[in-house]
DNA sequence: CTTCTGACA
DNA sequence: TGTCAGCA
């Protein structure tokens, strides 16, 4: 990899977000007012948008087109979240249980 | 860059 | 309701 990149990959300002996803920047404002985004922000209050704030992005463009609301897309998102918690929850569970993690007496 | 406001389909 | 343009 390139020296620049290691600084500049994965964290976006929303000028450069909005183009990368095909959305206005107003939108991305709107999304996060929301709660469909919540995006890093610098000391100045700018928004920095990682790699995976553009993923949901990318989902809440395919949300839209299906017919969705951003009321509606806020709970598939949360619910997404949720779900993806509870499999690495399990998934934890799994490897202490196959790892004999508690002793059986 | 930010928030806010108003117009449009 | 979501999008977009313009202003401060």
């Amino acid at each position: 990899m390139k020296d620049g990149d290691r600084f500049t990959r994965g964290v976006y300002a929303i000028s450069v977000a909005a183009e990368l996803v095909g959305m206005g920047q107003q939108n991305l404002r709107l999304y996060e007012r929301k709660g469909l985004l919540e995006p890093g922000r610098t000391l100045g209050g700018t928004r920095q948008y990682s790699e995976n704030d553009l993923d949901t992005l990318r989902r809440i463009g395919d949300l839209l087109e299906i017919g969705l609301n951003l009321a509606g897309i806020r709970m598939v998102l949360h619910l997404e979240a949720d779900m993806r918690d509870l499999e690495s929850e399990l998934a934890s569970a799994r490897r202490s249980r196959a790892d004999g993690f508690h002793s059986e007496s």
